[in-house]
DNA sequence: CAGAGCCGCCTTTTT
DNA sequence: GGCGGCTCTG
């Protein structure tokens, strides 16, 4: 039978086996913080904890299914019938969702309430912002969509007054922050009106509800065992969550590494994890150190990144192993870079190690457009993570536009999107149609429906039988399942979606994707929702298995590549301006999460690490002009950095050999003998 | 003259 | 794909 927990060191086993008050595991990178977390699960089922009364807490679904399938396999090993699966599990926010549909109606949430994303939250204030505007462009800079989503969110997130924020990160917009206080005030009252609720509603209720003193108490004697993973990333609604969550019972463990907080940008702070013993007194904090994941060389590069941090990183890391030295590739340029990435895989790849095991990380998503061609060219499969490619696409929007109406008609965003497709109609006629519909009204009473003709009557003339169709599909009779609703909304909305896009065939088979993920839903609003909370990092992930070779490269935004590792890693771009971005280097905190960005990425590699310079850069990536301008590598290789880095040059700038010169002219000969024959 | 539609610009990270 | 700015149309 296989003793899992003696299989762990001191540390590890203190912390799996600890018992009594809340526990902070602080984890550095590679330390077994997964495997530890895991075999908590399973050490807590072993000894009796039903699983339905275990809630794990991680940062992204993907990541609790994965520690699930551990526990179940370490139970299985050690003759334990396996349970992890059972586990009340998911992201803050999925589990946020969860509840609230449960208890909705206490809860004074409209039953079919539709859950929106960052950009659908941005385009239903923007419906405010032009309302506060009144339609007139502004007389001087006023912050758009985005920014004022930006500014609501870390006000909501943080608890600190809008002012206070516009003067930290919109100090230009101070003049209007009456104004921008207006309008998200007004923007809470529009997602009250419409049934919409945003990411940060979903912790906000979810806090209500945890908070309420007839709802709390039953919510939190729900679970015996309360675990959260990433904890450096959680911000202050998630921390009074837990709070209220654990009110009257300790049992909290949460695990982290303040030195890879990089979701400021989502107002987590690791204040958060270091302030953990002062909010949840009597705790106990383990110490995991012992680095078992990369070579010496490469944790070498690391902690010198880690040193050059004004305020110093926490822990220094140490390994057993030893590998060769991390090198450092200097480019002449992008397409250097693209060149020399795709020779060192391929040669990893001879040398034994499949795609699968290597990994090239980059700070932004467009980092890596150059490689992906070149990639293609050679035919090396890859996958990209990061990103929200599928769901940006404008025809998967318009049809789960008319998924969330069938359940919420009153989805003012969904009906501007939808009639915006109509031949002839803009963002004012779609208006006026809105306002014949009654909205957006301030009760959840009455059949917004039940107006749908003064709204055709607005529209145009050959707008009309499209919109009917549509508008006839939203019904559903009580016999007919989700998935055939979900199909004829699709062919109500293809004829539209045909006339509007060119490349009809590629759009179709997303469409398809989307209606096939209807099939064990229990309502189209839950579709939309799973969608908008985990959205699928690739067309394919939503299709199914993937459809390439069974081995692909992992191409992966630093983010997305939180709390995994592979043998081989390549980091790229690694000039100023790039990485760090120079989007952050305003302020000193974003300079210094650049840095914690920066350490992530290298403490994903096992055994090789190699980080690319290019030199000269495209100013335009996909423009056809040679427009470009000289890069200096990132600060982070400081001469400190740089000690632990072998350099070397990649694709001179130089004309190749002469030989090379010599083929080249004896094959116009060639070519031109031909003529003669 | 309001409003629809087209052209040319740009794009950090994600629940 | 979104956005600002422009032009054409009803």
């Amino acid at each position: 039978m296989f003793d899992y927990v003696g299989a762990l060191n001191d540390e590890q086993r203190a912390a799996v086996t600890h018992q009594g008050g809340s526990l902070r595991v602080l984890a550095g990178a590679g330390t077994g913080k997964t495997t530890t977390l895991t075999t908590r699960v399973a050490w807590l089922l072993a000894s009796g904890t039903p699983p339905e009364r275990v809630l794990l807490l991680t940062f992204t679904r993907r990541a609790a299914r994965a520690m699930l399938t551990r526990t179940d396999a370490l139970l299985r090993r050690s003759g334990t019938e396996a349970a992890g699966q059972r586990v009340v599990g998911g992201t803050f926010h999925a589990v946020a969702h969860r509840t609230l549909r449960r208890h909705a109606d206490p809860l004074g949430l409209p039953d079919g309430f539709s859950v929106i994303d960052t950009s659908d939250a941005a385009d239903v204030l923007d419906l405010v912002r032009d309302d506060h505007l009144g339609g007139k462009a502004p007389s001087r800079r006023f912050p758009r969509k985005t920014t004022l989503h930006d500014l609501y969110s870390r006000a909501v997130n943080t608890g600190r007054p809008i002012s206070a924020v516009i003067g930290d990160t919109a100090p230009w917009a101070t003049q209007d922050a009456e104004a921008v206080a207006a309008i998200c005030k007004a923007y809470v009252a529009r997602k009250r009106a419409l049934g919409l609720l945003d990411f940060d509603d979903l912790l906000l209720y979810w806090r209500a509800a945890v908070r309420d003193d007839r709802l709390g108490p039953r919510l939190a004697a729900t679970f015996d065992h309360v675990l959260v993973d990433e904890y450096q990333d959680v911000n202050a609604v998630q921390v009074d969550v837990l709070r209220a969550l654990r009110r009257s019972d300790p049992r909290l463990t949460v695990v982290g590494d303040d030195a890879q907080a990089i979701y400021s940008f989502r107002a987590a702070t690791p204040r958060h994890i270091l302030d953990f013993p002062q909010v949840f007194p009597g705790s106990t904090t383990v110490l995991l150190e012992h680095n078992y994941r990369s070579g010496q060389q490469i944790l070498d590069v690391a902690n010198a990144v880690a040193d050059d941090a004004p305020d110093g990183f926490r822990a220094r890391l140490h390994s057993p192993r030893r590998c060769p030295r991390p090198q450092l590739v200097r480019c002449a340029d992008t397409d250097a870079e693209a060149t020399a990435v795709c020779e060192r895989i391929l040669d990893c790849h001879e040398q034994g190690i499949p795609l699968k095991e290597q990994a090239v990380l980059i700070r932004a998503g467009s980092h890596s457009d150059l490689l992906e061609l070149e990639l293609s060219r050679r035919h090396i499969p890859y996958v990209k993570y990061g990103g929200l490619k599928f769901l940006e696409g404008a025809h998967v929007k318009d049809l789960l536009a008319t998924f969330r109406l069938a359940d919420n008609p009153r989805d003012e965003l969904s009906w501007f999107r939808l009639l915006q497709l109509l031949p002839g109609v803009g963002p004012a006629t779609a208006r006026k149609a809105i306002t014949a519909l009654g909205l957006p009204g301030g009760d959840h009473d009455g059949d917004v429906l039940a107006a749908w003709p003064d709204a055709v009557a607005v529209l145009p003339p050959p707008a009309r039988m499209a919109a009917d169709v549509v508008a006839t599909a939203l019904h559903r009779s009580p016999e007919e399942s989700v998935a055939v609703h979900a199909e004829r909304l699709r062919s109500a909305l293809m004829p539209i979606l045909s006339d509007r896009y060119d490349d009809v065939d590629a759009r179709t088979a997303d469409l398809d994707a989307l209606v096939a993920a209807t099939a064990d839903a229990a309502r189209l609003s839950d579709v939309a929702a799973d969608l908008a909370l985990e959205p699928p990092r690739s067309t394919s992930d939503l299709a199914g298995p993937p459809v390439i070779d069974e081995d692909w490269l992992v191409l992966s935004t630093v983010h997305s590549a939180k709390g995994l590792e592979w043998d081989v890693v390549h980091v790229l771009h690694a000039a100023d301006g790039d990485f760090p971005s120079d989007m952050s280097l305003s302020t000193q905190e974003g300079l210094e999460e650049e840095r914690r960005l920066f350490y992530v990425a290298l403490t994903r590699a096992r055994k090789q690490l190699t980080i690319y310079v290019p030199l000269r850069y495209h100013h335009r990536p996909r423009g056809r002009d040679d427009l470009h301008s000289y890069a200096q590598p990132s600060r982070f290789l400081s001469p400190s950095v740089r000690r632990h880095l072998d350099t070397v040059y990649a694709g001179h700038l130089e004309i190749a050999p002469a030989t090379h010169c010599e083929t080249a002219t004896a094959s116009v000969s060639a070519d031109l003998d031909a003529l003669w024959a």
